[in-house]
DNA sequence: CTTGACCCCGTAGCTAACTACGGAAGTAAC
DNA sequence: GTTACTTCCGTAGTTAGCTACGGGGTCAAG
């Protein structure tokens, strides 16, 4: 009785969710906010998706692990329609510039927690951070995320807040 | 009159705030939530800052844009206690794997923006998205973010959605 | 000792990215 | 053609991570 039919031509939104490893909801939602075609509904009644769809969904969701936003993702993929080059490529730097800060960044917290390893096991182990020593220090990232290295918020303060929340 | 006196012992809040380019209430929005220690308002009134609250929340904001979650970044943190070495060479190790899945999805996207980049530049361009297609194989990737590859998350159907929001 | 920039803390509101609910209609198996 | 899903779509609720507001206190300059 179960569907799970990947006969007639593509399968349906469940099968591609299941594929994708994610919820059926967030598929509507990425059609939704135009990150994700919605195929017509042609033919019989329900939608069909390819495997381009499945591909699509898994750049975005390790896109997401990787720090990128959906919009930056919506970005990145728009990046490659082979049309209007200039500003392509302008972006496409833009965004390497950021992916290697990000990959530096990423190489330093690598070598920390490899080092932070060796250590326990040889039972030393003496003051200071090394994990937070690595990345805390003004080198790297080129990132523009908010908080991107070195911007000192011209004395912009309003204050007032604390949430009294769990604490992990 | 302006106040930015560094004098007496650390930095004020907003000092702190603007040297790590991030909100004054975002420092006592960390505090909440235990990812950074409150300083006692001893002697004077208000709290002083020091050198190792910067660096922390410096930290903070980096592995942010790394793609971990603020709980992730406690658990980081409280690696390098140099206590409870066993679990926490555990950990370590867990997140270690996550740091080089990571990485090399990374490697993966700066391939593609560089051969986008080149591409462009000599005017080619054929079909297919070397974006989308060096990520969506099924690779690499050791994160255990949500969707980590190959989680078809058995039959988890429910729906119901779709938005109708601002597409980018 | 007043003034004005800051600080303290609680609580409420906001945005991104989902997640859940509800009702009607499609569809495969019996 | 009834039953048991599953799809469709709209709308509302949730969580993380902030951001804003409000009222009162601190403190250095004048």
């Amino acid at each position: 009785m179960l569907r799970q039919a990947t006969d007639k031509k593509g399968f349906r939104i469940s099968e591609l969710a299941n594929e994708a490893g994610v919820h059926v909801e967030t598929i509507r939602y990425y059609q939704g906010i135009g990150l994700l075609p919605r195929p017509d509904r042609a033919h019989g009644r329900i939608r069909r998706y390819g495997a381009d769809d499945l591909k699509r969904v898994r750049f975005i969701k390790r896109a997401q692990a990787l720090g990128f936003s959906l919009e930056e993702i919506a970005l990145l993929l728009g990046l490659s329609d082979g049309k209007h080059c200039a500003e392509t490529q302008a972006l496409a730097e833009k965004k390497l510039a950021m992916v290697e800060g990000k990959i530096s960044d990423l190489a330093a917290i690598e070598k920390a927690l490899k080092g932070l390893i060796t250590e326990c096991s040889k039972g030393s182990r003496k003051s200071g951070c090394p994990i937070i020593d690595t990345l805390a220090e003004d080198a790297v990232s080129a990132s523009d995320s908010p908080a991107s290295r070195a911007a000192p918020a011209s004395a912009r303060v309003r204050s007032r807040l604390v949430p009294t929340r769990r604490r992990f």
